[in-house]
DNA sequence: AATGCATTGTTGCATTTGCAACATTTTAGA
DNA sequence: TCTAAAATGTTGCAAATGCAACAATGCATT
């Protein structure tokens, strides 16, 4: 994962941070975060927050979590709708840039041109994680939902292993089908022998 | 939309081709393009492109499609599998770049951090395409999916007309929803009041 | 270890959606 | 202008999926 500030030293990072107008904020465990502005990045310096979705019956989901060194904002996953909300889970740090700022400086530093490959290179992998579910989501049916997550996750770990990186709840919400249908679907693929499953770990028992 | 060589002189961008060894190609109608790399940048600098999904029954389906001055390639519209490939609509000529050797540059001219910022709009762009296209695939109704790519639209008119970008078939595709589904739910929101249809101009007769 | 809460597994049933087939209308090209 | 192909509208029916409800299991906190 692509590091904001990497390649630039701390001496320049801070003459950046003054030249864009970045702010630091302290945040507390349960926090409520808002951002007021679709051009804002954050960037967690320490601390861990998610964002999550309160459904009617006050069941939340986890939509995205974002850990030290990670980026966020609106931009990057709009926060659709006023059932969801970004919580400050541990303690944390947080830079804010304007992007809007960021391009309209004159800067000609090296460590500018830096930084905004940085950013180049964070914006790609975030537009890959996007192309990674949209390519899920146009699947029809949940067995061919799964199989392509299979294939994409099993891909990036270059076996036939798939570590889950959340639950099974979790999964479902992101794969984007009931809960209980994904559930009965994997026994299916299960009795069928094309995925075998132990806890967090799914073997893949057919050709890739 | 971002132009990749907005704000860069004609003698500029021809060193900027030449340091970032851009190759010129030429294509005939009919043609098909074929990438090697998945890091590669093309631009067409005049006529038609798209990308088509041709079924099992032969049957074409427009993914996407791209004429003077837009960008595309593998990071942006992954070519999904075999069933999918880039074909030339009207003569064209195209430039590519590779997003590595973009990267890789030690160039410090001011027209290269134009160009990077260019390419940051253009990428941030296709980011918010994405987005948009999840917060409709994230519906799980027919109803709803219609519902929010309508808001989208509206939005984006400022105004309670949607003027659809493409017919209905390429709009079920777009959906990932069957056709004869979505006209039937076309159809009972006509009945309930909720829209107006003549021809490609939708009304919406709802609070936005 | 005990308690309570969250997660997972399972199943019947209702509903939605996809699919197929066909009629009708529109569009593009000769 | 004519013709063929493409797009649209419509419907019955089958299949997939969501929903609800509950049991079983796992997990964390005291």
């Amino acid at each position: 994962m692509q590091n904001i500030f990497a390649n630039i030293s701390e001496n320049n990072k801070c003459k950046l941070l003054k030249t864009l107008e970045a702010n630091t904020y302290y945040y507390k465990k349960n926090e409520e975060i808002s951002i007021k502005n679709d051009n804002t990045i954050g960037v967690i310096l320490s601390g861990l927050i998610e964002i999550i979705k309160i459904d009617y019956d006050g069941n939340r989901t986890l939509v995205e979590e974002y850990v030290e060194d990670e980026v966020f904002g609106n931009m990057f996953t709009p926060i659709q709708s006023n059932d969801e909300s970004i919580m400050v889970r541990d303690d944390s740090k947080i830079i804010f840039f304007d992007f809007e700022e960021i391009l309209d400086s004159s800067l000609d530093k090296s460590y500018y041109i830096q930084f905004l490959k940085n950013i180049l290179l964070i914006i790609n992998e975030k537009l890959q994680e996007k192309n990674e579910r949209l390519e899920i989501l146009t699947k029809k049916s949940i067995r061919n939902k799964l199989l392509e997550y299979f294939r994409i996750m099993a891909k990036k770990h270059g076996s036939k292993y798939v570590y889950l990186p959340f639950n099974f709840t979790d999964l479902a919400a992101y794969l984007v089908i009931d809960r209980s249908a994904m559930a009965r679907e994997m026994k299916y693929l299960k009795e069928e022998g094309f995925i075998e499953i132990k806890g967090k770990r799914i073997t893949l028992l057919y050709d890739l």
